[in-house]
DNA sequence: GATTAATAGATGCATGTGCATGTATCTAAA
DNA sequence: TTTAGATACATGCACATGCATCTATTAATC
């Protein structure tokens, strides 16, 4: 190696690891304890509840952290289970509408009362005002450009960190 | 819900999200791009070679972000390609202490260019220097208090971002 | 010292994930 | 319009992970 990380850089790539693993380990075993599915199942069925309209399953592969395969599956189980619709796309023939059902939207509104207070006790609670935006800017410095996405929300995130 | 979380504590959410998945991503890449087993493989043969005397495997399970069922697959998956030995524990019969090999050593050191070299251009490079101590404290307040093995990286890192 | 609890580690099983590939459909170029 | 390539989604397979459980051994309690 001809130039070596710092000990910053490392302790951000050791840190990023230890405190992802442990944030979602702590969302999922709440989840499971309510008996609840995954916060994965969560993130898709808010998408499809925002999207009045319903949404292509490839646009939703694009928002989400599934791959296409991966996605495939779990939106077969969530149909399966009679919290997602999948209709035949009007203008394409290859692509699937997706639809949250009413069933998917209580569910939805059930795993709020749990994801919505981990996200409290777990992170706001815990982040210092004085990191807030520390974190999420630096955060958000990691993450490749394309992945424009998410500005929306990081833009009004840095509103309220300028409060 | 009593008390929604803001946009804020939404967005270090999403972006503890995706930025450990993209970062994840990439390294993973990499490193099979070079034909070299996965990072979590360089973590353990890292912690192992620091450790002269060798390493009880529970230690090393309280060290990694392995579970320990997990880590013992591993480890065997480690010893059978020649990386690692596993001697009966002196003071335990239960036990296990591992050692590095040559191999292991070797390994280490070639996985080490590549690796290295990632954390340099996929968080040295990205992160701007005014961000670098918000994300540090920012992740670190995200980590229950008991996962105190990291306090030295942690504080040499605390260290370093004052100069 | 016998019994009970706790710990170290291994193993079985169900599930999740990444990756390669398959099929159908759409788009574009010859 | 035929054909080559791209795109949408599904499927098969190998492997990783989480969780429950098993065995062997040590420590603690009576």
């Amino acid at each position: 190696m001809d130039k070596k990380p710092n000990d910053q850089t490392t302790a951000i790539w050791v840190l990023l690891n230890i405190a992802h693993k442990r944030v979602t380990q702590t969302f999922e075993a709440e989840l499971k304890r309510a008996r609840l599915p995954s916060a994965a199942w969560y993130d898709i069925l808010w998408a499809l509840e925002r999207a009045k309209d319903g949404m292509r399953q490839n646009q939703l592969e694009s928002q989400s952290l599934f791959d296409q395969p991966n996605l495939s599956r779990t939106i077969k189980r969530m149909v399966d289970d009679g919290l997602v619709t999948q209709c035949p796309a009007p203008s394409d023939r290859r692509g699937r509408v997706l639809r949250i059902t009413d069933d998917g939207k209580a569910l939805r509104a059930q795993m709020w009362e749990v994801y919505g207070r981990l996200m409290l006790s777990q992170i706001e609670d815990k982040v210092p005002d004085a990191h807030i935006s520390g974190l999420i800017e630096g955060l958000a410095s990691l993450i490749p450009e394309k992945d424009e996405k998410l500005q929306g929300k990081l833009n009004s995130a840095r509103d309220g960190a300028e409060n």
